[in-house]
DNA sequence: TGTACATCAGTGAACGCGCGTTCACTGATGTAC
DNA sequence: TGTACATCAGTGAACGCGCGTTCACTGATGTAC
């Protein structure tokens, strides 16, 4: 049966959009942890009880916005199965980093507040964490080996470990067509680059 | 002037120990959240105010065990300037893994007791950062290049990968025998691994 | 199209809780002479 | 070796604070007939 999206179901967003957009203007105008709840429920004009009907805590009202943006995952299932991993993996990291919209740099200024809010930036890396967990999910799919392989652990890690070096780069860059630039730069200087990797000292360039 | 360890350096020593003591306790039996920095004073003999004199938090109260266990920096440092970088770094990893000191398995406990506790958990992930920031300087200085050289970062970030991976494999592991088998056998098989590192797409093999 | 009932977003006041701080103080240890 | 003073670890009671929860409730939207 086709229906139309319901007036109760609008309503939801409006009300979630309406405490998120009200709170990141606090926690930009007044920082994280000065800005109380109770601010945020007068200013979105709703009670502190429907604040914690939406968001489970202060912590992931900030930190919402950031799951979106470290979804290399789902970039990355949406690649060719053909195409070479290392292709796919790099077209996957850049697509997350460029395509994320931030139009006004709202986003750009509250990694500045995660960034220096020690509460904040602990549990951004918590985040980090589990879309490091679903990033090693779709690479052992596409590798077709179980996901405590150690091929898909060392890949993972390795992806990871580029993705964060291209984001940190792109975003203290500004502009979504700088940010396209920089990425680019990462990703084509760290193929020229002999990756060092620690190895058991008397193993190394000894033939097996 | 030779002057033999004074009296009140050895107690505040003793006072500090008898809280970690006494809190890691606590942490064991009742679970991180469930303790109170109350019940750790009131046990450990001391005032609340005496608690915050030593410890600026009660994150930092847990995590304090764990900064030992990070510090691949330091180990880094003690290598031969000669030997060969990736060499020096398997080495300093498996320095740092193997010879921690856990005779009775503490450790081990508390590493459990902070991973299923998201905000003791979230504040470790802040100190890896710290580690890996210190680690970076000190790969600059044995690669005579700055700190923000990309091909330090770059290292550095696959250093902390490896560290990651054989640090997890071998603390699941158990005594320190063990450990050190472990290790051996994760640097061992990366070794052997190609790996595969993502790349901009239509740039891969091919001539520079 | 209308009526009766079910669902569910939102209310608001009150509260439990434990973290971390403040403050004026005591008494042991260290040091200068 | 003794005395006078300085330093500093530790005290303990009291408190501010804001997070997150609880509860019994209202009223708008959705649905069954």
């Amino acid at each position: 049966m086709l229906r139309a999206v319901g007036l109760r179901e609008m309503k939801v967003a409006r009300t979630r959009e309406q405490i998120v957009d009200v709170a990141l203007d606090l926690f930009l105008e007044q920082g994280y942890d000065a800005t109380t709840m109770e601010q945020i429920a007068e200013r979105a004009e709703v009670g502190t009880t429907t604040l914690y009907r939406y968001f489970p805590s202060k912590d992931l009202l900030i930190l919402d916005q950031f799951a979106r943006s470290m979804d290399v995952a789902s970039r990355l299932r949406e690649r060719p199965a053909d195409e070479p991993l290392s292709d796919s993996l790099g077209a996957a990291i850049r697509a997350t980093i460029i395509d994320f919209e931030d139009p006004d740099g709202r986003f750009a200024a509250l990694r500045e507040i995660v960034d220096t809010t020690p509460t904040a930036r602990a549990r951004l890396w918590d985040l980090a964490d589990q879309a490091t967990d679903q990033l090693r999910d779709a690479i052992a799919e596409r590798m077709h080996r179980p996901v405590d392989d150690m091929h898909v652990t060392w890949t993972t890690h390795l992806t990871f470990a580029v993705f964060k070096i291209a984001g940190e780069a792109a975003w203290s860059a500004g502009s979504t067509s700088s940010r396209a630039a920089v990425v680019d730069e990462v990703l084509q200087t760290l193929a020229t680059l002999e990756p060092v990797i620690p190895s058991l000292p008397g193993t190394a360039d000894r033939p097996r």
